[in-house]
DNA sequence: GAAATTGGTGTACTTTTGACACCAAGTTGA
DNA sequence: TCAACTTGGTGTCAAAAGTACACCAATTTC
């Protein structure tokens, strides 16, 4: 019974040493496609030839008194210039061989204390309407891209299954929640708004059906206003007002 | 920007120290009402006097080598005798404050190398067929006992806050997936599904209707059998097969 | 055999979903 | 200036799902 542990809360002195981080999916829209914020690992001055590289989920270890929330809201806050972005943890990734690729390792000899450390990870997405927000112009910022949901490459470490999880998670969310304006422009067209349900829920939805749904949708107002230097008939603009 | 860190996966040397552990929420119906399994802190021999001690839900630190799915089955493993439970990870919960009663503080003091280093648990949620499955009886096991959902009483650590949220999660998997069978035995009656959906759900139901979606409902099966030895009109008996 | 308890059944109305086709208002460029 | 292109905008019908509602049946206990 020593070497199992015990269930009730550790009645051995076995002590494992993990990092706990947190990787945030940023999900924009800027009307046409879905992107995910992207970051090139490299250090200020390196050689950043194609390949040397993983491009990766903005994440970091969190602070020794810092929330799970709090460290995700810090590492949002270091990329984009506005603030009060929705933020919602999704899932935790803690295989123990998260970090299997040689270029990962490298990397993590160069930036962290206790590289082989073992990295448990706290999953977050957050949503962005890219209209209204720009990334930060910082360093890391020019370190940073958007880069469209289908068009993702071979990430580092388990990045490319925490995207895939945190858009399912986004997915059911979108369904259940009432988080899909968190997505869209303060001013928004009908046909943004069923264009970003398509690309979110991977299917193509009657606009006639659609319409009559949102007009059922409360918090949902037309405003007295048309879309402006389009090349076709202008489209009437909406926006969200959450209910009482 | 050397104090606030870097977003793309730490450029700093700063090293937090966590340990991480799981926590399981075994929720368990019996036909009747539905239970959690809960866990009483002490050490074997130990004055066990009212009030001394918290009840906790099960949980352990993860083992260096495990991954987070394994030690929230190997926590079940030693407290109830059946494998192949369902097992579900639902939150992460980091607050730093996570440990702030005396008495938990005094609990890590003894069963913990370094009690005093914070803890990030990753809540899982189990569910079990009371009728089919019993706890195992061990030296463990002897601390275990199953407390109705309403009676739960004040727990260690955050732990009421997680079972709160896993019943919360509970109840949205419900909904959305077909997980409520895990918590059936493998014979029912109408009634206990109806009973299962109402204390879960917290609403009563119609019982025709409930019925008619029962008919409707993929791999619910009726068996030529019925229930004996109950003091009323005996219920006909239903079993489930998932569908291919 | 009466009382108590849970099991079991159908119908009518309302709401939601899903399928489906055409004209309108702008732009571009021949 | 008009034809071609592109997206915006609209209604109806049928099927499915949801909701409200009341009575008799089978067993046990006393």
């Amino acid at each position: 019974m020593n070497t199992t542990s015990s269930a009730s809360h550790g009645s051995d002195m076995r002590s494992p040493t993990f990092d706990v981080s947190v990787d945030n999916v940023v999900f924009g829209f800027d009307g046409e496609d879905l992107q995910v914020l992207l970051i090139r690992q490299g250090l200020p001055g390196e050689d950043m030839g194609e390949g040397r590289f993983h491009m990766a989920v903005p994440g970091d270890l969190i602070l020794p008194e810092e929330g799970l929330d709090e460290a995700a809201a810090r590492i949002l806050s270091n990329l984009t210039s506005i603030q009060g972005i929705y933020l919602k943890q999704f899932f935790t990734f803690g295989a123990p061989d998260r970090v299997f690729d040689e270029k990962d390792k490298e990397w993590l000899t160069k930036i962290r204390r206790y590289p082989d450390r073992r990295v448990v990870t706290v999953g977050y997405y957050s949503l962005v309407a890219l209209a209204d927000y720009r990334p930060k112009p910082s360093s890391f910022a020019s370190q940073a891209e958007w880069c469209p949901l289908n068009k993702i490459p071979t990430l580092a470490f388990d990045h490319n299954t925490i995207i895939e999880a945190g858009l399912e998670k986004l997915r059911e969310d979108v369904v259940n929640k009432n988080i899909i304006f968190e997505l869209l422009p303060e001013k928004f067209t009908l046909g943004q708004f069923q264009r970003l349900h398509e690309i979110i829920l991977d299917k193509t939805l009657d606009k006639r059906n659609f319409r009559k749904n949102v007009k059922r949708m409360a918090g949902v107002i037309a405003l007295d206003e048309k879309q402006a230097g389009v090349l076709h008939k202008p489209a009437q603009l909406y926006t969200y007002r959450q209910r009482d």
